[in-house]
DNA sequence: CTGTTAGCGCTTTCAC
DNA sequence: GTGAAAGCGCTAACAG
């Protein structure tokens, strides 16, 4: 604890604190030679005024809290960062809280039971640090109502929902849509799908979007062209072995996440089919290592560093009371590299 | 702010406010019947302490200060996690500053005076919230020294190092002797060497590391099989064309990070060289993707949430004022994936 | 076993 | 243009 408080600076400039205070916040006209007295000795003393005392008097903190699910899972970094961004802007405070969930539970995401305790704690003790609102980040999409209660402060998820509170998320079912009319602009119209777990959100949504595609660009619909996977390599690699065994296989794969587009690469390759010459590729969520694959990954990037910036901007809307006008949803970006061509 | 304070909880459960901060604080005996009620009344109001007067009357907020140079980058989050994992088995709380280096000033890492001012900043802002000390996270293992005072406040640095304040570092000379020895036992002799960018601390210590084990096992020492990289993929690509073109190729190369370990694959794909039965590589950092290449990449890897981990336990015993004791380096641990076969 | 009260470091009203 | 002093919410010494 810097022992050095602003009675100190107050006795060796010889003023009161009051005006010491004055300088500090420019809240009164000091006079200029009194200003540069205090200012050198606060200088001199490297006199950091304590937030704490300061906290406590204002009653405001400036400062709102994050929690994040996991900050080791490859969505959080950059929806924190876009948050940081944000915040600096509005000259805003982070409390960052890391739930650890995924080395502490695993991936049971649905059983709210095994880690309700841990959001509670985590919203408690950004309570009791007096933050003025809360932004929750998911590491999976998912209804996350009935978490937990932050009695009356505000909340903004994103990544992930309630039903009763405001949350940014992008727009897969535009992003998946997007995806396939690139495809069709491609020339491609037998298109085949490999899903994510078919009980997540992201799965559903991704699938309007490739049936929206099918409709509006009337391609022929088979549904031997629609695989089930799971989200892993495996089931990619799986259901791409089939996919290709197909009489008429497809010349297009979208896959909902560029881990079963490993799995894609790794059959194609395996069975001699060249990618992109003799079958098209295009992944989801832009990870890291989509362009380090070879060939390297096309695949939709996912707005992380947005969604953040909103969810800042969201909130600090609603501490200042205004009106939660609607925002469009973040949209995802094709990121093109070299896995798809013309059939 | 939630306007509930201690007053009021002592109001309604009729005791005065010291007894119920020895409730909560269970720093006195209250009588039991008593004790129920005031907890009650807590629970009914959902009371939280203020921690800003808590810390302002104790004069310790058990909170240290981390500065993340940016969180975004690979070796970051994993850190966090490690110094989040200790802190919480101390009960000691984090304030996480994220400079954002990496999209405020590029790779630009070596003009300390680019980003000073942001470090300053944080230093400043996390004193003036009263932190007991801190832990800076470098995005690449560097020299700091005189980057920033901390006016006396403990600091502790990972990922980089300072001329005068304890750091906690892993060991890329063993790390990189240990990559040898298990290409060594696996039957090789014949290893090459691709390196980072010259003047970076890392490729140094690997190099050393190398010659190490060039000695030690007494391998035929030849300048042809060492080649200097930039760490990215490109210069893996080169090197790698040059080095399958030698009169008498490697058997195996070591590259000294992952990324670079991609062009090395591609090259040796281009030029039909099978990895691993023609040619094995080694890769350093067991970056995410590195699973994912084909074939999976057998790497280095580094041992991230421990340094954190330490770095933690470090600083936490510098604030106990207990002797530091030097611990030994956090040692990284072979990966090993497809890509190394015996020759 | 419980209560009274000073005071942590700061901001701000009121007075001059 | 400046200062005195009250008080933010809490803890802990002192008193009973």
């Amino acid at each position: 604890m810097s022992s050095i408080s602003i009675k100190d600076i107050a006795a060796k400039a010889q003023v009161s604190t009051a005006t010491v205070s004055y300088v500090l916040n420019g809240t009164r006209n000091v006079k200029q030679q009194t200003r540069e007295r205090v200012l050198q000795v606060i200088e001199e003393m490297n006199y950091k005024p304590n937030n704490a005392a300061q906290s406590l008097k204002r009653r405001r903190t400036n400062t709102i809290g994050v929690i994040a699910e996991d900050v080791t899972v490859f969505n959080v970094p950059e929806i924190i960062d876009g948050i940081n961004d944000c915040a600096d802007r509005l000259d805003m405070h982070i409390l960052l809280t890391n739930l650890r969930l995924d080395k502490r539970i695993g991936r049971s995401f649905d059983d709210l039971d095994a880690y309700r305790h841990f959001a509670e704690n985590a919203v408690s003790e950004l309570l009791s640090k007096q933050v003025e609102g809360i932004i929750y980040i998911g590491v999976h999409p998912r209804d996350l109502t009935g978490l937990c209660d932050t009695f009356g402060k505000p909340i903004v998820y994103t990544y992930c929902y309630t039903q009763n509170d405001p949350s940014i998320q992008y727009d897969d079912e535009q992003a998946s849509y997007e995806a396939m009319e690139y495809l069709v602009n491609k020339g491609h119209s037998r298109i085949a799908i490999i899903s994510g777990a078919l009980d997540s959100i992201p799965s559903r949504l991704r699938f309007n979007g490739y049936y929206k595609a099918v409709t509006e660009f009337e391609l022929p619909f088979d549904p031997l062209l629609i695989k089930m996977g799971d989200w892993e390599a495996e089931s990619g690699y799986r259901t791409t072995k089939e996919l290709l065994s197909l009489a008429v296989p497809p010349t297009a794969i979208m896959s909902m996440n560029d881990v079963m587009a490993v799995g894609i690469l790794r059959a194609a390759h395996e069975m001699g089919v060249a990618i992109p010459e003799e079958l098209s590729v295009i992944g989801f969520d832009n990870r890291e290592f989509s362009e380090y694959l070879t060939p390297r990954l096309t695949t939709m990037g996912l707005p992380l560093h947005e969604i953040g910036y909103e969810a800042m901007e969201a909130l600090s809307r609603i501490l200042q009371g205004e009106e939660t006008a609607i925002d469009p949803k973040p949209v995802c970006k094709l990121i093109e590299r070299d896995s798809v061509a013309s059939p």
